[in-house]
DNA sequence: TTTTATCATATTATCAGATAATATGCAGAC
DNA sequence: GTCTGCATATTATCTGATAATATGATAAAA
């Protein structure tokens, strides 16, 4: 039989079906438009919607799935979980999440728990790090640097130095929580390009406490470097 | 043509193939037998080897590309990410986790983020808690206290308490953290049934602050518990 | 009336065997 | 050497089956 026109669907990268199919499902239940509540599409239903085969439908859940967002099961259908099941630490929900709450709300949650994780990593850090760890750090910085210097974007450089600072503290959950900094300075990154010049010397005073082991000065300064940029992001989202 | 047989593969609860098969790469992919230096079984491999269909593996391989294990690719074929990609905080990875490394470092790496989160999550609860979600957290505690009296497990109602404080704190990113605890709670309960009444009191302080809503008060019991929980379960691992 | 046992049915779970898309590496041209 | 085009291996997707199972209806029993 001919193989199916993939239907247009206007907008969106569609890299493929499956991911076409994931993202689409993913933001509906973060939106809430699929909710617990509510009885949800049958495979077949899907199938038709996205004109997609069985296959991909059944993937894409199994996707989902695993994301803590629904479940299936024989006979009773799939149905969406409470969200308390989300993973939202996961990068794609993370996404969902960010573009489809309020800006203010998302950020507030997000730097809460960066104030929570960084000040102790960075102390951590200065404690454990490794000469290697910590010059991986150091390379981040000179980055950092760089990119503000020939007015290129720092988001990735930015994101190693706090990346490396987590992998330095030695936890492998903290590190986890990388994810959480990448989507913060991606809406940084978007509100305001140069922002991240601004906060230079901040950074530098968190690189010059771990490379001189002083662990208090590493946390207070990465609570000052958090706290001034949720200010400073503040203000932008408010104006 | 005849259903294949599904091989009886010894141990293992097997509720059906899919989860079997997640479940057997995703602890070879921790233990580190898969990594991102070996090549990945292709799936028509894995498919032999497990006695199950393409369609199958392939949901598999989707549920664990979801946890950040691995990533699949046309031709290029299947291969294991770097740790860093991984989804510590999804239970099962997390399971997965506690059930290769050795006890101690993994307990360590454990206190050390619940230590991080949870006094603040007790201080945030003290201030922004409703009366109702604070009922909560009381309601949890009366069904400890009743298990610490009947002398049947109170696992379920620890953490309903603990949970309970991350909800009132409200911040969806803290209540995540959960799963860790959920985690936590089940190594302590195996490693000694009644640890839990001794912490009894240390608990009611927690209660008694957040009721109080003496935040300071709230965070530091929470710490206080926290930290002899930490000792206790040492003495436990070390003996 | 209430409970328990039986059974039909709807939906996911799994299987089988196709074709399509795509990244890789090789061979040949320049 | 570098580039271009082609063959190939592997995943991506489709199609159409059969199997397993939870649910709700129905019937039987208490």
């Amino acid at each position: 039989m001919a193989q199916q026109i993939p239907a247009p669907l206007g907008r969106g990268p569609k890299r493929n079906l499956f991911t076409h199919v994931v993202a689409s499902l993913g933001l509906r239940i973060i939106k809430g438009e699929l909710n617990p509540a509510l009885p949800f599409p049958k495979e077949a239903d899907l199938g038709a919607e996205f004109g997609a085969s069985r296959s991909v439908i059944r993937e894409a859940v199994k996707s989902l799935a695993a994301r803590g967002l629904i479940a299936s099961q024989t006979r009773t259908g799939i149905r969406v979980l409470e969200p308390i099941n989300w993973n939202l630490l996961d990068a794609e929900v993370l996404n969902w999440r960010y573009s489809t709450m309020p800006q203010a709300e998302f950020y507030g949650e997000l730097f809460e728990i960066r104030l929570l994780i960084e000040p102790e990593a960075a102390r951590l850090a200065a404690i454990r790090g490794s000469t290697a760890e910590i010059a991986i750090i150091e390379k981040a910085f000179a980055a950092m640097s760089e990119a503000a210097r020939t007015g290129t974007s720092g988001v990735a450089a930015d994101l190693a130095f706090h990346r490396a600072i987590l992998a330095a503290a030695h936890n492998a959950l903290l590190l986890q929580m990388g994810n959480l900094i990448a989507v913060g300075l991606d809406i940084a990154h978007r509100l305001s390009s140069e922002s991240f010049a601004v906060f230079l010397p901040m950074h530098q005073r968190v690189l010059d406490a771990i490379i001189a082991r002083d662990s208090d000065a590493a946390g207070n300064a990465m609570r000052h470097l958090l706290s001034e940029t949720r200010e400073f992001m503040s203000r932008l989202i408010w104006a």
